[in-house]
DNA sequence: TGATTGTTTGCTCCA
DNA sequence: CAAACAATCA
């Protein structure tokens, strides 16, 4: 067979072993996606299964796009009518429910099939709500988003609010309780899913419909997953209700890249796979086609002080390679010249190398992004400030949710007053009291609260023309096409005016957005989407699908980076408390997590990889700069693996002080305060408007050559590589960051950083139960554990 | 009501 | 350093 040419020979019995349950455990880089691509080809051809029958779910819809692409190259001469159904797991339940998700009104109060989608920003929207309806304030209860986190928590273990109060111990969990009861009853009302909804409803579906269900088992007869180890349990039962009839289900993943727990990912999925399909089949994929050895024997340096693992060892053909660079910076800024620096110089002898810049948090992108500009270097940037996240996005969006949907109260909030037409808090906040004393819908409060006129003259009037404005945008979206709609949406509802009158570059900005939205909106339209579609596209779209191969350097996060590959890596900010991220730092299973996704970002590069940290990092913009210490990963990596970029030690903080001078005056000339824009020729028009001319500076930081060969590890971690228990030798200081101490009131808590000396020190201390608190250390009276 | 100014607070990671 | 929130004034 044809489509088993070039592969090894476990890749070839993952791909001709079709039927019944399979695991295979891919290790980074071992050609996965072939594996997967080639196993549907082969299915299709030798065992003259029709397309449709087959299900592949990846975890990006730009992973799927992709797999559909690979699939349908491999089948181009095959003369086949359909295509299989390759998509995210998400995208799958939101069709499934468009389609035939009827049944859910029986047990769903309020369901219908011209459900809203509600991302993070309405689910803050809806929480903040509930804790208004209910009296509680966020300082003396849980904060908005871990008050989010326990209720999704809740959701995904199966859990009603009721089973909460029933089980509730103490006056917090009653209040969660009810927080849960309030949230989900907005998300009914407004007829809403959330994230987790999706999953969930879609496996109640399949449960109580039994027709659907079985019209599904017999529609498809292979199911197949990627990145099985970032699944949770949910999907886990998706999976399960899919291939009841034939059980044909392979599953790839690989437990040392498992970096979605937080999001409920259960790495049990996989670690448990043969236990609950005790017929499966199991195939490792273990040779690396991508990384150098060195690379690879780093990545799996660390890793390996990981103990939740089955335990593997990838191997690899390739030769040794450079060795690994550290870059021990000065400061942020001087760690983010010394990347462009190098970018530079590394795209000058090989031009054709796609380079990408890995890092914990979204907010590191900034300096990165400033110093590429500098430079002149055109970048991608995955992530941070998204096409649909704009508020002029957003706002249109929700014109057009509540044009299909009143019930919409998240949308409505969010534009009953943009542009400003008379409707002020205090009318707002009578509607819904009314809603909530009635138990409507905020429109329905709304149609009342006119019909019964109820307020002034003045805000009648506003009223009623918000809400012939809704019931016009309504009747056009039943008649018009979505383009034509959106146009018309923005003239009828003022939007674009507000945006003409304001007459700053900012505002301009925003309605190029909105032409891009028309014509993302004429596109689709083109691809035969309904609105439905098009909305639901809009709620899905993730932050790594923006990721564009075309452009030579890439900035993204560790997590967009998984699946990618790239010939050089940069990793930035590789510190205690970032990376190793403060949060993270408080349990091994966390901590394990966070390796986890140091290993994913290593092995993403194929010939050179370096890190780098910064010995001075700003936590927030103003303050003072605060010491920080190297991330324990990095000791973690044999040090005949690294060499030192960066000066010596002894002689190195004169010169890059110097450096950081030349380059604050430098960047003091070329910064601008304006939003981020991501093109070159955003940036350069922007100097040229301001007659300042845009001339990529001098290389700035100097990297010089090294002497000897002896590599310089960054000052090793006072303390043990591992983090608990903690360290054990401070000279005169009580506390160091990385240190678990023990405070009289709030208990034990990890010191996160250190500000100031002697006795007036601040420090951060994260505690468990009570988050970060700041101390002033002789009055804290803190004991070290 | 709504615009303006002042003040505070916050940084995970994402479909 | 911003966005989000609060307070103030027109």
């Amino acid at each position: 067979m044809e489509f088993l040419k070039g592969l090894n020979a476990q890749q070839r019995e993952a791909v001709t072993h079709t039927e019944g349950p399979l695991l295979i455990l891919a290790g980074a880089g071992s050609g996965k996606t072939r594996v997967i691509t080639h196993r549907i080809a082969h299915i299709i051809c030798s065992k003259h299964v029709a397309p449709s029958a087959i299900l592949a779910v990846t975890f990006t819809n730009k992973a799927a796009g992709e797999m559909r692409e690979r699939v349908a190259g491999l089948l181009e001469n095959e003369g086949l009518d359909s295509q299989p159904t390759v998509s995210t797991f998400h995208s799958f339940c939101v069709r499934l429910l468009r389609r035939d998700g009827d049944g859910l009104a029986r047990i769903r109060p309020g369901f219908t099939r011209r459900f809203s989608i509600y991302d993070d920003d309405d689910q803050l929207l809806i929480i903040k709500a509930a804790y208004r309806s209910l009296g509680l304030d966020e300082k003396d209860f849980l904060q908005y988003r871990a008050a989010l986190s326990r209720i999704s928590h809740t959701k995904n273990l199966k859990q009603t609010p009721q089973d909460l109060y029933r089980t509730a111990t103490s006056k917090e969990q009653e209040r969660l309780a009810a927080l849960f009861e309030a949230y989900e009853k907005a998300l009914h009302m407004a007829n809403a899913l959330d994230f987790d909804d999706l999953l969930l409803e879609a496996v109640r579906l399949l449960e109580h419909d039994e027709a659907t269900r079985e019209a599904w088992n017999r529609r498809l007869s292979y199911v197949m997953i990627d990145e099985y180890q970032d699944t949770n349990r949910c999907q886990y039962e998706l999976m399960c209700l899919l291939s009841q009839s034939h059980q044909n289900v392979c599953v790839v993943g690989d437990e040392d890249q498992s970096i979605y727990s937080w999001r409920g990912a259960d790495i049990r999925n996989i670690l448990d796979f043969e236990r609950d399909f005790p017929k499966a089949k199991i195939i490792r994929l273990e040779q690396n086609y991508r990384s150098t050895k060195n690379i690879l024997s780093a990545a799996g340096a660390v890793v390996e002080n990981n103990k939740a693992r089955k335990g593997k060892k990838l191997w690899t053909e390739s030769e040794a390679g450079d060795l690994l660079g550290l870059y021990p910076a000065f400061d942020a800024e001087n760690e983010a010249l010394f990347i462009a620096d190098s970018i530079d110089k590394q795209l000058a002898s090989h031009p054709d190398d796609a380079i990408a810049v890995l890092y914990r948090t979204n907010f590191q992108s900034r300096q990165l992004e400033e110093a590429l500009r500098r430079y002149g270097r055109k970048y991608n940037i995955v992530g941070g400030f998204s096409f649909y996240q704009r508020a002029e996005i957003k706002d249109t969006i929700a014109y057009l949710r509540l044009s299909v949907s009143t019930a919409d109260s998240v949308s409505l909030l969010r534009v009953i007053n943009t542009p400003a037409r008379g409707i002020g808090r205090t009318t707002v906040e009578q509607i819904e009291a009314q809603a909530r004393e009635k138990g409507i819908s905020l429109w329905a409060a709304i149609e009342q609260t006119i019909d019964g006129h109820q307020l002034s003259t003045r805000s009648q009037s506003s009223l009623v023309t918000f809400r012939n404005v809704i019931q016009e945008l309504a009747l056009v979206a039943s008649a018009e096409p979505l383009p034509d709609l959106i146009k018309f949406l923005l003239d009828r509802t003022g939007y674009r005016k507000m945006l003409e009158q304001e007459k700053t570059p900012e505002a301009e900005a925003r309605q190029e957005n909105l032409d891009e939205l028309i014509t993302a909106a004429t596109e689709a339209v083109e691809r035969g989407e309904t609105v439905w579609e098009f909305l639901d596209h809009a709620a899905l779209v993730a932050e790594a699908d923006a990721y564009d191969e075309k452009a030579a350097v890439t900035l993204m996060t560790l997590h967009n980076a998984k699946g990618l590959e790239f010939p050089v890596v940069f990793i930035a900010g590789m510190e205690l408390g970032l990376f190793p991220h403060s949060r993270s730092m408080n349990s091994e299973e966390m901590l394990e997590e966070e390796r986890r996704l140091c290993y994913v970002g290593m092995t993403r590069a194929q010939k050179r990889l370096i890190l780098s940290w910064a010995k001075y990092r700003r936590r927030f913009g103003g303050g003072e700069q605060e010491r920080s210490t190297p991330s324990w990963f990095l000791s973690e990596i044999p040090e005949n693996l690294l060499v030192n970029l960066g000066p010596q030690e002894d002689t190195g903080e004169v010169d890059l002080t110097a450096e950081r001078y030349d380059a604050r005056q430098s960047a003091r000339r070329n910064t601008y305060t304006g939003k981020a824009y991501n093109s070159l020729e955003n940036i350069t028009q922007f100097f040229s408007e301001r007659g300042i001319a845009f001339n990529p500076p001098k290389p700035a930081p100097p990297p010089r050559p090294q002497p000897r060969q002896a590599p310089v590890i960054p000052p090793r971690p006072s303390l043990p590589a591992k983090p608990l228990p903690p360290p054990a030798a401070p000279p005169r200081r009580i506390t160091r960051a990385g240190m678990t101490v023990e405070h009289p009131k709030y208990g034990k808590g990890t010191v996160v950083r250190r500000e100031g000396d002697g006795e007036n020190a601040k420090i951060t201390v994260n505690f468990p139960q009570h988050g970060l608190k700041k101390l002033v250390e002789k009055y804290a009276g803190l004991k070290r554990d």
